[in-house]
DNA sequence: GTGCAACTTTACACACACTGCAATTTTGCA
DNA sequence: TGCAAAATTGCAGTGTGTGTAAAGTTGCAC
């Protein structure tokens, strides 16, 4: 077998295997927590479903939580990352931030189907919607440097602030795109969340 | 002893021990988690410190970090918040957002000395801000509510968005208010936030 | 394919958070 | 003083998450 056929990763046995197996948990972990619902369901349960010891759970993630929601540690380095960073696509601060939530969102770290479940299940246990935004928090100094980057030293506000509102059109964006039932793109939903904030704030 | 003398609250005997034994409980939270970090101090020690046994501890807080952030269940039932509900005090929506979000971080549930070592504590353990955040978005849907009663059926957006952009502005006005050392009024730096975020989203 | 080094899974033991329950003590009030 | 409501407590139990060391897999060179 080739290294590299076309442009496919190539992974080895190992990192495939990983991958499979991370996706098994969540997967079992959202048939078991769809059915019985979060608190209901133990760690031990999911792995008993995915045919797995408890001790190799914690082994792919840090808390029952995390597998719901698939957390991974986000590397966010992404072509549209390094992009935005060098003041583009546009030049436009605005448009700029929606093209990389936009980014983001388009291309999840888990395939649409499982991050649709995640969400699916998390409209319906609080716990789960916080786990989520507090994982989006610790990110936010990642963002913030990325904004710090682009912006450089004269910038006119602080990146803290950028980055931040960053985070809040991403969240703001996915709720939006849950309450419409999963339907239409997310450039359409961040679009519709802009002008919401705008208006209000120049209302 | 009369029921109401002049204006105190002529709380008995029984609401004031609770009162105290709860900052009692947090104050304890604090010396200890200051000085050993969050993840080396147990419950048990903490009651130690308090002269409580362990499962008191749990009739008044949640959760172990509930007690480093002084969490209690919030009525939302200010005289600022029903002036909001009905369209006061300025008619204007952006302006009584503001003012809500001001009354709310100058009225702390339990006092400023207990609250700004509350978000010291916060700024140096992630898990801690995670908390507080879950804890804003509890009350997401109260927020929301109260949006709506004031907007009414023919509302120009959605209460939800208006809700989160509440909750949004509290946190931030929170982080830089804490970014100044805990300096400054509520009113200020909630000003310069809107002034911020506005440029941003107009720019 | 043999063998070795690196990586993964697993079992076991353990600390700790948190809960339900029933007994006990404390408080408010007549 | 006595009684009812409320608060505290001990205790037993469930479940999450971690350290450790042994056993099993995989990648790779020879």
């Amino acid at each position: 077998m080739q290294k590299s056929l076309v442009d496919a990763p190539a992974l080895g046995l190992r990192e495939r295997k990983k991958r499979a197996r991370r996706e098994a948990l969540i997967d079992a972990t959202h048939r078991l927590v769809a059915e019985h619902g979060l608190d209901a369901v133990t760690v031990e349960a999911i792995c008993e479903e995915a045919g797995v010891s408890a001790r190799t759970f914690f082994n792919y993630f840090e808390s029952k939580d995390d597998a719901v929601l698939g957390h991974t540690p986000w590397p966010l380095d992404s072509a549209a990352t390094e992009e935005f960073a060098t003041g583009g696509p546009t030049g436009h601060l605005l448009a700029d931030l929606q093209a990389l939530v936009s980014a983001f969102l388009s291309d999840p770290p888990m395939g649409r189907q499982r991050l649709a479940r995640a969400f699916e299940l998390a409209a319906q246990e609080p716990r789960l919607l916080a786990r989520h935004l507090a994982w989006m928090e610790q990110h936010k100094g990642q963002l913030s440097a990325l904004v710090e980057r682009r912006l450089g030293e004269n910038a006119p506000y602080s990146s803290e602030i950028v980055g931040a509102t960053l985070l809040f059109l991403t969240h703001a964006t996915f709720l939006r795109w849950d309450a419409a039932g999963g339907t239409g793109s997310a450039d359409e939903h961040i679009t519709a969340v802009v002008t919401d904030l705008r208006s209000i704030l120049t209302d």
